[in-house]
DNA sequence: AATGAATGAGGCTTCATTCAT
DNA sequence: TATGAATGAAGCCTCATTCAT
């Protein structure tokens, strides 16, 4: 039977999060000290290693949250009903989630994250299970919407979800390097530029669009 | 100063350059120590410090040749003709980049340039300036295409140009992550899919995208 | 102090020491932490504390434990009749000790108080009075045989004593550092060695052994 | 070509290994840190680590240079004539040792080692092989002179040799306990002992010595 | 120009012990 | 009595940079 409850368990736990979170987001993971978390948590040394083996564990710990968030946004905005509205709710969600600057944090730390799981072999992994598991589900409604006609049917379904995740990276780049990035007006061409290529008459009637050549 | 000794001291500067070009990729800046630069350049410490002042100077300096690279590759795409080949230009020139295993080693080393940034002012200063010349530029030549008339008009030049470098960004970040992602099938898909947005047929004769709500 | 709580504090002590002896034979005093100690009793931290001030104390509790039985097992070898059958006595308790699997820990933990004395004064007393008891109660039992004519006289007490104990503690260190050395083998040949000693015939009637020159 | 001299390297290594030895013997292992030894050595933290990868490396170096002084102590001892010479040497050589007060040191460090034998598997290799060593070779020496008929054939060769290195080790302990044992007297003792019991006439012709009861 | 030994601050983690409950 | 979370000093080691040669 614990002396303290799990509750205090876990909010030191997220007490620890929050600090490591705002150093990281800041700094970077190699630049943050532990002592950088330690004073940031309040919390003494000792007292973060009773709740985390090792730095790495804290970031590790970071990153799994990131993945299940991610996966969790996805799930959501398919949840309901058609292709087209969920297509709509997914670039809702994500501007959403662009505009919120209580989260500027959260994505800067994802950015490092990004750059941590090409030499760190467990986020890389995390990252991995973070983007191939929305990669999956968006391509499965992909071809979903195809089977049932609502979709045309030229669209190559895992690169078309790899289109849209790029989208949503690539300009989650642009934004923590620039403040000023209009999240909006981008959202809103995205999605356009989904609905363009989702939703477009099909190619037989127009001038076909040539591949790329090899 | 000789020429001589500019051509040695340029190629000094080169073989310290790729050697950290080989070590950043690997682990990163802040895993990467001196020694390693050392150790991988054959050369001395000292020999290393008379070409850059700092470690900071090294990750500087690549910083800057990547820009370079990016304006250039994004220039040439649109030194030809029209809108319709530019566009196809501007993909086939990222397409064949991102194929080239030559390479990896550079997309890593950028990868992990966007996350420096967010904590080095200067690298910041750089990458802004990488990204938005090329962001300028393709605006321009969007906005030139419009008032040709070989662009339709509701799209949003600044927004578009972001698109692009969204999805190239995007995927650089998934092809790092995992080497099996399809390249060409995803550049494929991203031509397509800009061809679709820039030249769909002007809205009004078709049901009319709504914007997201606020 | 009623009677109960002394026999539950007796055995909360040996559960910490038998703890701390398991503890302490695996890794030597410095490697076990409290942690280690406070883990195999299954107890708390705070249990330890309450019944012992500090980690040293634990150890120098078992130092004086070692003491004791020393000296009792010296004791005892001469507790009956004469010196031919003490010595014999000496060399069987000592063999039938190292025999002992179950005393392995204990031998070890010895080893380890041996080295812990030369920097822990405490210690260094309590291994002083666990040698010297039993030096001087051999040295006088040699003497007194000697006295009684049952020993020849060129045998010098004090170094004679000091013979047995090196023995004793020199093959307890060969056997902690391979179980294979053999114990009986050493025995007999180590008492055969003092019987020659002990009860050779006088030297003067053979060669005299030359002392070792300077 | 080394910009310094090997000569510089060694004595920069003597200077490393003299301060830990001096560290080491007054306070043990663990309870010296590397701090100790930097102050003792008064070098940096970062010289030491350019000739030792570790505090573990510097203890390895120290018990080998161990094991192979006893060799050749032993070796030493045996290099001359006949048996009786070789025994005389041999405790000679010992008892030169052990009255060296530049060497208190060294036995001090060796106690150390000892017991860091037990725990440390690389110091209890090197521990084993600087006792294995001596052993095989002390007891073919002894097979050698019961073949020459210089030695009773009673003797087991292997538990004499044992018996031998026993009385050196136990008494280095008991000297490092007490200043006070008087070396020259064990000395002595000990090799009146070793020659009675070598040397003794056969057994047959006196009463013989039972071995110990199971 | 070139070398590489040397520096010493600072990074991550452990640990004996205490104290509020 | 008993618990175990909390403390914070101290331990081992690394690293960017300098400088005598």
């Amino acid at each position: 039977m614990p002396k303290v409850s799990a509750a205090h368990r876990d909010s030191r736990r997220r007490q620890i999060l929050d600090a490591a979170i705002e150093c990281f987001a800041r700094k970077g993971f190699q630049r943050t000290s532990m002592e950088d978390i330690i004073r940031e948590s309040k919390l003494s040394a000792g007292a973060i290693y009773l709740y985390f083996h090792s730095k790495n564990e804290i970031i590790e710990t970071l990153a799994d949250a990131r993945h299940q968030r991610e996966k969790r946004l996805i799930a959501e905005s398919f949840a309901g009903a058609g292709w087209t509205e969920s297509l709509r709710a997914l670039f809702t969600t994500f501007r959403d989630a662009l505009v919120e600057p209580a989260e500027k944090k959260e994505r800067r730390l994802g950015i490092h994250l990004w750059a941590e799981a090409l030499c760190n072999p467990k986020v890389l992994r995390l990252i991995r299970r973070g983007i191939n598991q929305p990669l999956e589900s968006l391509s499965r409604e992909i071809a979903k919407a195809q089977a049932d006609g609502r979709l045309q049917k030229t669209v190559d379904p895992d690169a078309a979800a790899r289109l849209l995740i790029a989208l949503f990276h690539g300009f989650i780049l642009q934004q923590a390097w620039d403040d000023r990035a209009d999240v909006r007006a981008f959202a809103n061409a995205a999605h356009a530029m989904a609905e363009a290529y989702f939703s477009a008459a099909p190619r037989s009637r127009r001038a076909p669009v040539r591949e790329l050549q090899a």
